[in-house]
DNA sequence: GTCTATAAAGCGATAGAC
DNA sequence: GTCTATCGCTTTATAGAC
């Protein structure tokens, strides 16, 4: 039987969830260590740079899975709507219904940004390309395309708020609705 | 001369600003007494039941300004379209076009939203509560005006994070004047 | 009301045995 | 690769003088 954690990779996801649920400050090595099952010894061994390497990769893993699983499908589809469904869905199912934040959203709101702010811009830029580009494909006007890229993006981000804040899934799928009416609309419209 | 801390009241803009960028796990006693100038002595008479006490104090203080700034004017406005640019004006100058988290929206985000639910969940149902009864004097249908509502808070939020992400205050305020343009639109249909 | 000293605990990180 | 022991520092909170 294979080991539960054989290398960095598997030590990720309990990571995120401590960074998430506890920001860059409050996820101590002991709640780390609880989460990931391994103890001091293997997270130095597995992640030289302490906290901040943490952190480094579990922002690059998340940010790699976004461009395979939301990205990805935007440069592959033939028609947009495609690719607009299958990121609603990935959207959806990643946020658990906007239960679960946005690292790199959360971490851009404080003194966390300051040094992950390449990365957290990255982020976002790279979304918001994939859509408009998508869009533009679409026929929707660039500059109009970028604006409604941006809009979307924002829109998700603030769905997580505040359906998060008022403890309430069927918010968070409403907004999405919505926000794909809103595509769909544009992309009609040409 | 007065003093320029002589009641807790003088240490909550200091305090704000410390959970703000640091969030409640990384606001430090030290950072506290750096931003208000209180050592740890005066702190703690201030405010006995410690860091959670400042907490609570500075969440409270911040609903109560919404309260008086930006959800009083729509009680009192005849056209729900003044109390909608008043909030407008007042969202732009507290958030600093989108440069400055919201408190509330933050920490609703992770694990401190534990012992902080029910006012974080109370600060955004007032705030929607406010902007739905002004469309519903407008003419608004109530489903459609507590929808509009949602989305427009919602829309603020997802605007302070993409914006801070991105550190492009344009983006927010160019995100609150499409929102503004929702609500006009929807208040003309009726 | 503000100060300093201090307690007790937890922090991130390192070293070395195995 | 994992463990334990430990370093040096910071943390929250308290006590007591002034």
């Amino acid at each position: 039987m294979a080991r539960l954690i054989a290398e960095r990779a598997d030590a990720l996801p309990g990571l995120a969830e401590v960074f998430r649920d506890h920001g860059y400050a409050g996820a101590s090595l002991s709640l780390i260590g609880a989460a990931t099952g391994l103890g001091r010894g293997s997270l130095y061994h597995f992640f030289p740079g302490g906290k901040r390497e943490m952190a480094e990769a579990v922002l690059a893993d998340i940010h790699g899975w976004f461009e395979q699983a939301v990205f990805a499908p935007f440069a592959q589809a033939d028609d947009p709507r495609a690719g607009i469904d299958a990121m609603m869905v990935a959207v959806d199912r990643y946020f658990r219904s906007g239960q679960q934040a946005c690292l790199f959203g959360a971490w851009g709101l404080g003194a966390t940004r300051d040094p992950f702010g390449p990365a957290i811009a990255g982020y976002f830029q790279r979304w918001i390309a994939a859509l408009a580009d998508a869009l533009e494909r679409g026929g929707v006007n660039g500059e109009h395309a970028t604006t409604l890229a941006q809009d979307v993006v924002s829109g998700i981000q603030g769905a997580i708020t505040l359906s998060r804040a008022l403890a309430d899934p069927s918010l968070f799928r409403a907004t999405l609705g919505r926000l794909t009416a809103r595509l769909y609309t544009a992309l009609a419209a040409v």
